[in-house]
DNA sequence: AGCACGATTAACT
DNA sequence: GTTAATCGTGCTC
């Protein structure tokens, strides 16, 4: 087990938290104490309401609440009629910002989330953003929530070291009528040689 | 009140 | 490569 990130990891700008949260594990801990956890590989920033490809663009509603809250809260949001995503709310209380929490090596609890997922290949357990909510069992009543405290239900530790030189940016995905520059610029970063099927 | 669309996925050809 | 599934949200009428 690693050391909880603190509040001052996710106070940091978004995209630096955004490079930062690679190699970090994702901790999903049931109320008997079972846990299910994974590396994360890929992440995408989302910085405040300049940001068109931001949910705080239009500014704030119920929905996005949670973003405005401290670095360090958790930003689960419902979309596509059907699909859950897990973001990591970053900066000062205030700010609009978060890191979305792309995609996952399962460590911990893999047959667990082999059963919330139907069964489905290993391969494709957590290799997407509302996979991995499947796997870990995300959804609206962890909206808000603090990662940086033991006793909540989601958290995230240190995990394996990552090197700059082995970080790949990309533009953000599924950002299809966004203007530019936000729909192309290179606010998604992924771990090389971990490439994640898609 | 109605409507187009989304920070996606899985199944299918 | 294509497409159905599925519904809350924000914008227009």
């Amino acid at each position: 087990m690693g050391k909880i990130l603190s509040p001052s990891f996710y106070l940091s700008p978004t995209l630096e938290v955004s490079r930062a949260l690679l190699g970090k594990r994702l901790v999903r801990v049931e109320a008997d104490g079972t846990r299910t956890s994974g590396l994360i590989v890929e992440t995408e920033g989302y910085v405040g309401m300049e940001d068109l490809g931001c949910h705080a663009r239009s500014g704030k509603t119920a929905r996005n609440a949670s973003m405005w809250g401290r670095g360090g809260l958790a930003y689960v949001y419902f979309t596509y009629g059907m699909h859950w995503m897990l973001n990591a709310v970053t900066e000062r209380e205030g700010f609009p910002s978060a890191v979305l929490i792309r995609a996952v090596v399962p460590e911990e609890g893999i047959a667990l989330m082999r059963a919330r997922r139907g069964g489905l290949k290993d391969k494709i357990l957590a290799d997407g953003p509302a996979k991995l909510t499947q796997a870990f069992a995300i959804g609206k009543n962890l909206d808000g929530i603090d990662l940086c405290d033991p006793a909540s239900p989601l958290f995230i530790e240190e995990g394996a070291a990552v090197l700059s030189k082995n970080i790949s940016t990309h533009p953000r995905v599924g950002l299809f009528s966004v203007p530019e520059p936000w729909k192309s610029i290179p606010w998604n970063f992924k771990i090389r040689h971990v490439e994640v099927k898609r």
